[in-house]
RNA sequence: GCUGCUGUAGCUCAGCGGUAGAGCGCUUCCUUGGUAAGGAAGAGGUCAUGGGUUCAAUCCCCAUCAGCAGCUCCA
């Protein structure tokens, strides 16, 4: 016999075999109607799938609609009514994943007439139709063997393809069939369609197979069900009041920041308004810092390329950066004729990059692209480099001398050495390693806080740019900290605390902490694995020791170091890298930086990199949909607006303005000639935190009527008594309203894959 | 970068093979008012840019630029 454990803690026996069902029935009838599926000790089960018998007890409960299991299983269950209408309506439609999401389901597929927009009313009337036929999911199971070649008799490579990659491993395969639609699948699923509510596709949009830009593109459908209209509905409004707080829609209508074709796409262009805001949280990070031990810096823009060569930034992200800045022409084709000799023989991928990379700097040399071997690509860049140097006039004996691709590079680079040649910097790191190598140092110097506002570029792919939160060039409130290896968890503790305390200030409490630990599978880190070895010990114990909610993930790290980051969610569900604690044992050993030890020998200083606000455009951004636009006392650009009753109380305003923006605060005045309920609602949607209204009553008693956008109209103060208010909100840094509800559009990951 | 969609007034958007419309905003005038929209008049557009098809293109086709959604990437 076999024990389930019910959620009130009483004990059922079945006999071996029992399905979900049948334990709901004997439950209550009404249960078994309202079932949808079951869980056994976590685990989703069909209603009508035989219960495990491998342990003698379960934890056991019925899944109805109310369960947030349940809605899993609907859509992925939807999922299967959505590609069984594609396929009658596309026929020849091949299938791949079709996955529950956080909110939703998609279904990759690849159709040899590729679906649009348009198609959306034709597939969903087709769903509705099976919907409403209410057909049971049936399941069976068949050998691998077996089921490979059913996948192959419905012509669906991709399933023979995951077979053969992945499922092979399992010892049998799964599938589940509705009516003439047989598919590949875990499951589990709805007892029949009919339990489908309401549903409906979203978007379309291109996704790699597997999710390797390699590999093929297929078409991702996404959709979403629920078990009620009224739930979709909801959920649809509530799609909708998030996108108004997009940062993008807000800064535009709030005149805090624009993006101007002209001057270039991820470059932002701070209004007065968002330029007030930023300043407003520079001065209060920097006055964080100073109490903390920094020193504040200021270093350039650019810096020589060998800096970057010697840093590895350079080389190694040289396809996400702007181009380099050779004074002779000459140098700056012959870079990139040593890149592509450098990388030789490289994967299918890189190929790629390298092929993007020439067309974007205008350079493909003749017979390049047409070259059908490795080894014939590396011979067209290598005549045309020889063709180069002859008309610039470049003599290299090396060059010549060399017979592979490789010494080739190597005479290349040695000349190219000797070029000046710019970057716009990628990052602050090396100025202010320059910084710390500009003096000798000493163990009684240490820790040495470098502080910078610094402005870095980097060349994001276009698709990659969005509003404020990926841009091509931006602001870090940037800090190098040289320490000793003793100094370290003393700072990077110090480090965290300061994080937290940004993000705590501002009210940000929805994010979550990530360890970025090296893929032990990729070779793109440098430095001693030994001390990647300490580096992330020494992170683990951190997060551990300071009682986080964090998650480990492998491949996260930067190529020189592992991070702790904190993560936020923007209004739309998409995930953002704030701030960031990154311990680095590499680039002092590549910069061969020192400080003088106790014992008078010289030994090697690590390096913590940190910026609490991340990027100050991202950050602002995510700011702008965390409050809505509604910045509190201390960060609003304008703090409060004067509002006249009539134009002859125009004087009187003009007089409380010069006094409040006299006592320090950001005041402006509607002079317009519009009544009052008028100048009201611009001060609303303008989200100015205070108004103040003033007429004949105001003007007799010296006072003001004071309205908050949050409580609405509070009574008359005298310029004092508001002075007094707002200067206190003011220092306490009052948060009274932050945006709480985030419609979770983002894809937390797949539930139920296949 | 890839796939798809989009680009019309400062903003949000309608529109059509025969050289342009609304609402909001702006300007001026009237109104001088008590807590989310007073009234009237007016200004404002090379319909993203460059080619092509056509008697004729904002509309159809191609390219470029830019934006949006997703995928991939992110020091």
């Amino acid at each position: 016999m076999l024990q389930l454990q019910l959620p009130d803690g009483s004990i059922r026996e079945v006999a071996p075999g029992t399905r979900g069902r049948d334990v709901a029935e004997a439950i209550g009838k009404r249960l078994a109607q309202a079932a949808i599926a079951v869980t056994a000790d976590g685990a989703v089960l069909d209603l009508d799938r035989p219960l495990p018998t491998d342990k003698p007890t379960l934890a056991f409960r019925v899944l109805t609609e109310k369960d947030a299991e349940a809605l899993d299983v609907l859509r992925h269950s939807c999922a299967h009514v959505m590609a069984r209408a594609v396929v009658r309506l596309f026929p020849g439609t091949q299938l791949a994943f079709g996955p529950a999401t956080a909110t939703g389901f998609y279904y990759d597929i690849d159709s040899p007439t590729p679906l649009r927009e348009e198609d959306f009313p034709k597939i969903e009337a087709e769903m509705k139709k099976i919907v409403e036929k209410a057909e049971p999911f049936e399941r069976f199971e068949r050998s691998v063997p077996e089921g490979r070649a059913l996948c192959a008799d419905m012509a669906q490579a991709y399933k023979v393809e995951h077979i053969d990659d992945e499922l092979h491993k399992f010892g049998g395969l799964s599938f589940y069939r509705q009516g003439e639609f047989v598919d590949l699948c875990r499951g589990p699923h709805l007892p029949h369609a009919g339990r489908v509510g309401a549903f409906k596709l979203l978007s379309i949009a291109g996704a790699y197979w597997k999710n390797d830009s390699s590999r093929k593109q297929l078409q991702r459908l996404y959709a979403t069900a629920f078990f009620s209209q009224k739930d979709l509905d909801a959920y649809l409004a509530l799609v909708e009041e998030a996108k108004k707080r997009d940062h993008r829609a807000l800064g535009k209508q709030l005149k805090l920041f624009t993006i101007s074709p002209l001057v270039g796409s991820g470059l932002i262009l701070w209004m007065p308004k968002g330029a007030l805001v930023r300043g407003i949280l520079e001065s209060f990070i920097k006055d964080e810092l100073v109490k903390r031990g920094y020193q504040p810096v200021y270093t350039p823009h650019i810096g020589r390329l060998e800096l970057y060569r010697t840093s590895g930034h350079f080389p190694y992200y040289r396809d996400a950066q702007f181009p380099p800045m050779y004074s002779r022409p000459a140098a700056g084709a012959l870079d990139l004729c040593q890149y592509r000799l450098a990388l030789g023989e490289v994967d299918e991928k890189k190929e790629q990059a390298v092929l993007d990379y020439m067309k974007q700097a205008h350079f493909l040399p003749p017979a390049y692209v047409d070259a059908p071997t490795q080894a014939a690509k590396l011979e067209a860049v290598h005549q045309y480099a020889v063709a180069l140097m002859k008309v610039l006039q470049v003599d290299l004996p090396d060059y010549h001398k060399a017979t592979d691709a490789a010494g080739r590079s190597d005479a290349l680079l040695k000349w190219l050495m000797d070029q000046e040649g710019f970057l716009l910097k990628p990052m602050n790191c090396p100025h202010h390693i320059h910084i710390y190598k500009a003096e000798p140092r000493s163990y009684r110097d240490l820790p040495v806080r470098l502080a910078e506002f610094g402005t870095v570029y980097r060349y994001e792919q276009t698709g990659e740019l969005n509003g404020m939160t990926r841009v091509r060039g931006f602001t870090q409130d940037d800090a190098h900290l040289f320490v000793t290896p003793e100094q370290v968890e003393h700072e990077m503790i110090a480090n965290m605390e300061l994080v937290l305390f940004v993000l705590k200030s501002l009210g940000l409490n929805d994010y979550r902490v990530r360890v970025s630990l090296r893929d032990p599978a990729s070779d793109k880190y440098v430095g001693d694995p030994k001390n990647w070895d300490i580096a992330e010990a020494t992170l683990k114990k951190l997060v551990q020791d300071a009682g986080m909610n964090y998650t480990l993930e492998p491949g996260e790290a930067a190529f020189y170091g592992p991070k702790i980051d904190f993560v936020v969610r923007d209004c739309i569900g998409r995930e953002w890298q704030l701030g960031t604690v990154q311990l680095d044992y590499n680039l002092p050993e590549r910069f061969q930086l020192e400080y003088v030890g106790a014992d008078n020998k010289t030994h090697r200083p690590v390096m913590i990199h940190r910026a609490p606000f991340g990027s100050m455009e991202r950050f602002m951004g995510i700011l702008i949909e965390h409050f809505a636009g509604a910045f509190p006392l201390w960060l609003a650009p304008e703090q409060a607006r004067v509002l006249p009753i009539s134009e002859k109380f125009t004087d009187y305003g003009r007089e409380i303005e010069a006094k409040l923006r006299s006592a320090g605060f950001r005041v402006e005045g509607d002079w317009r000639p519009e009544k009052i309920g008028a100048k009201i609602r611009g001060a609303q949607l303008d989200k100015v935190p205070y108004m103040l209204v003033v007429g004949e009553k105001e003007a007799t008693a010296g006072t003001v009527a004071v309205r908050d956008r949050v409580d609405g109209d509070i009574g008359s103060l005298t310029v004092d008594e508001l002075i007094n208010r707002l200067t206190q909100e003011v220092n306490d840094r009052t948060i009274r309203q932050v945006a709480t509800a985030t419609a979770d559009i983002g894809d937390a990951g797949a539930k139920f894959a296949g």
